[in-house]
DNA sequence: ATATTATAGACATTAAGAGTCTCTAATATC
DNA sequence: GATATTAGAGACTCTTAATGTCTATAATAT
């Protein structure tokens, strides 16, 4: 029972792209190297954002990746529900009618799910940032 | 990312044991019939309820599974993580010196553990007895 | 002693995740 | 317009974990 690899390397990738100045875009070739693993596969991931709307890609020369408009608005939960589905945590196939066991754990989910919700990519990136500029000083 | 069908099966055992009168023990072979899976499987999955103390086991004649005597603080927690194991949600291998994302991660699945750790079974068994009751009336 | 029941472990099956490879489509640059 | 560059799509393989079966052993009641 854990999160997929996958969603780890789209919330790294995000963040990454957060940092990126004047928000100019980035290939699939040097965020997979960031992170070392092969750019078909990164690319996969990251097709899954792009249809979320959370990036933008452009084909081509000087093409790549961009973090969308809706930057500012981005939360974790944004970003795991892309890769990994809406599933439920919790899936019984029977679900009888007002099933106690299903509650509990539902309401569970929900508690992590609001906090992942109000957690924003973008506050992370602007740590990261600072810790960086930190390190330099 | 799902709960295993194992911790589904033993969080519904757990219950219907706690809904024996007087708490008589209760074969594997009515328990997996209950719930429509293999004898031999559901086995697998009490014993590990069995090493982590939340249900007691007689081999031989009328033995059986019986919940233990901590009965009233067993927690919905106690139970998955029984089955389960205590592997994170969310395990980079890496782990960075102050990760921010794990930060995030952790404390959003803290909040999931803790409501888990605050729901009793009993109180289900117990609302789930007073249900039946109100049927038969 | 015998029947009954849990436990252990080897084994097979299935499903999902992880990853590779190749071909196609779109874009910039010349 | 030709070419280089980059994302997207899809078939495919590999690995891992969950699921489940089978058989043999150990413990207990009668
Ligand atoms: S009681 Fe709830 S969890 Fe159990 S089988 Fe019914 S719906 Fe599923
Ligand atoms: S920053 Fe955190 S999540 Fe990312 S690689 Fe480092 S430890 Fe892992």
């Amino acid at each position: 029972m854990r999160y997929s690899n996958a969603t780890n390397y789209a919330l790294h990738t995000m963040v990454h792209l957060m940092l990126q100045p004047g928000g100019s875009s980035v290939g699939v070739q040097e965020l997979a190297e960031l992170q070392q693993l092969s750019p078909t596969y990164l690319s996969k991931i990251l097709t899954k954002l792009t249809k979320a709307g959370w990036i933008e890609s452009t084909p081509g020369a000087k093409g790549g990746y961009k973090v969308s408009r809706t930057k500012h608005e981005i939360s974790f939960l944004d970003v795991i529900h892309a890769i990994e589905g809406d599933t439920s945590l919790f899936d019984c196939s029977i679900h009888h009618e007002g099933c106690l066991i299903e509650n509990v754990m539902r309401q569970a989910e929900e508690n992590m799910k609001r906090e992942l919700e109000s957690k924003l990519l973008i506050e992370i990136a602007k740590e990261a940032e600072s810790q960086q500029n930190e390190e330099k000083s």
